[in-house]
DNA sequence: TAATTTAATGCAATTATGTCGCATTAGTGT
DNA sequence: ACACTAATGCGACATAATTGCATTAAATTA
């Protein structure tokens, strides 16, 4: 199933990249200018994750965000590394900090969402 | 606000001590027997978190899945320990791996929230 | 360039998880 | 036994995310 270029998939690369957090898809709609549907916006996250453009942060309040891997790539960020939820902010940072864990290979991990919640280096100075 | 004993709250902490995993409501209401409102789980879970009963995971499915600390603490698991996510079995497991991170101090973090998900040591045999 | 194919979209409906207000029930202390 | 109020059940609500289906529009081919 070959991807074809449109606008929207554009669009929301384009909002993702003019930011340094991740996104979800509630603010990335209110950010994005033009009028795209919710469910487009979802399908376009989702299939941006499956090709690897994209990474899902499921917080720990249930919702899920997203972040441009390259962006980490760029930062040196390693593949798997925290992810911080300010409460006052209401945003999604990757942090540098790589997560370690080691587990006996009975375990086949797909997938880490690590989380840290509080409230982040900008918000804490007030 | 004291609390007072009711056999829903009971029943709830009942079936969580005879698992050995991490529970969601769903998961506890079908295992609970008798019949108690889905809200009604909620808020015993909720209250049980406050009180440092149980601690609360969130999935990457977004889900909230409850476990007793004291089960985490008689084996010796640390306060703060990575969780693994079957999605064969669909359980939740408490690991006692530990989370190690660190960050600057200009951080204030109140929550930590580590899932790793894939097939569980048990499912991982087939 | 026109025709064809099918991925992408918009809309509405649906699913799922979790919470809240309110009336009622039932622990707990006096 | 009584008073106080925490706990419960019920229904409604809120929110996040997905799905089916008809339509639109990229990309490929003739």
């Amino acid at each position: 199933m070959k991807r074809r270029n449109t606008a929207t998939k554009e669009a929301v690369l384009s909002v993702l990249n003019s930011s340094d957090k991740a996104m979800s898809q509630g603010a990335i709609e209110k950010k994005i200018g033009v009028n795209i549907n919710r469910a487009t916006i979802y399908r376009v996250l989702n299939r941006y994750c499956e090709d690897g453009v994209l990474h899902r942060i499921v917080a720990d309040n249930g919702k899920q965000y997203f972040a441009l891997c390259e962006e980490c790539d760029k930062h040196r960020k390693p593949l798997h590394h925290f992810h911080f939820r300010c409460e006052k902010c209401e945003t999604i940072e990757c942090l540098p900090e790589p997560v370690h864990f080691s587990l006996s290979n009975a375990y086949v991990v797909e997938k880490v969402n690590c989380v840290l919640t509080g409230i982040c280096k900008d918000c804490s100075k007030f």
